[in-house]
DNA sequence: ACATCAACCAAGCAAGCGCTAGTGTAAACC
DNA sequence: GGTTTACACTAGCGCTTGCTTGGTTGATGT
């Protein structure tokens, strides 16, 4: 009989998983292809998961969770201003999003693809992440940080944001906290830029 | 033999296409389930089109010939300064998304779908879009209106746009050109609104 | 010494896949 | 009036898919 747990194996798994989901897209990564990958046969697969689709829900479920703590933690020790906690904000997703790429682009492109039951269970865990940003975003309206309507500047912030996945360059000479600071730069109301630090990248 | 003209017929199949593509995937959209929707068995398709990737190119092409004409004429239609140049842009964006919604996602998400050749091809058609966006942000980061990064920006506006396919419901409330204004709104300096418009939708 | 159990393998089934081959037919063209 | 052309059909081939079944292995606890 197969299980549902967490052993360490089966999260070593998914790790591999999410890496040939993103090359090949879900439909066409065969569970052969996973099974290899992982240097056991195909049917052993079904050892560690239910069916195909768990390890899509696997791995989508890692990226989301460690976002979500990334997220918390960034703003439990940041400052306690309004600006302080916009740039922890986009610091901490575009950290997540470089670290666990792989998981997160899954996430972005996959999404569709699960089932009824773990998209239900996911979306909990992705709302939750973005009430915090919606949040952050609130209490930069209420210090005149920046301007609009709070549902729409939430979504096109992370609408920029996760953009990014599809161009940024790990290798290149822009780093995460570059890209979060030009972005804050970019929608706060005052064009100044601290002393010392270049707008231009 | 099978042709690669472009009848009407042709047209109206990628339009179906185009909506299947979206519901289902691109991987999971069968050839059967494509004449269906046509209203003509499977084998009758490849009279229409090579083969199944030759479907997904037809679907793309359409959606981004669109967007570069429509671009083109709302550039060559509105006045001279960057800021109305930026809101043109941005309008046209939404616009094209709205009503061509279906091959735009087909776009974002079964890019890589596509065959070398193909992308390839189409390829140089985006990037004659997006450098359409570049100089129009080139003239509103001269004209002091915007700052920052020239590619930054470009990117995060862009990604913000395109973002609005995930969440943006043709029949609430908000319009496109509503979207188009306030997104402008949040990324320039200056935070006035004209006169008579609010910014909270 | 024996039982347990997670982890794996070999073999293969039933279903579905993209696509082809050969044919029919009604309208269009010379 | 005969030929061509556009579009559709039926039938099915060869292959791949996700997943199942029944059995083996080696480590662990008693």
């Amino acid at each position: 009989m197969n299980v549902v747990n967490e052993s360490p194996r089966r999260k070593e798994l998914t790790r591999l998983a999410a890496q040939l989901f993103v090359q090949e897209g879900f439909d066409r990564t065969t569970v052969r292809m996973l099974a290899q990958e992982m240097g056991i046969k195909s049917g052993s697969l079904f050892h560690h998961f239910r069916d195909k689709q768990e390890i899509l829900a696997a791995v989508i479920e890692e990226g989301t969770q460690n976002a979500l703590a990334l997220a918390r933690q960034a703003l439990e020790e940041c400052g306690d201003s309004a600006d302080e906690r916009l740039h922890a904000m986009a610091r901490a997703h575009l950290q997540t999003l470089l670290t666990d790429r792989n998981a997160h682009v899954v996430a972005l492109y996959e999404w569709r693809r699960l089932d009824a039951a773990s998209r239900d269970h996911l979306s909990h865990l992705r709302d939750a992440y973005e009430e915090l940003w919606e949040q952050v975003i609130d209490e930069a309206l209420e210090a005149g940080l920046i301007h609009g309507d709070r549902f729409l500047v939430s979504r096109f912030v992370m609408g920029a944001l996760n953009w990014t996945v599809r161009w940024y360059d790990p290798e290149g000479a822009r780093k995460p906290e570059d890209l979060a600071h030009e972005l804050v730069a970019m929608i706060t109301t005052s064009a100044h830029t601290p002393p010392g630090q270049s707008t231009k990248v």
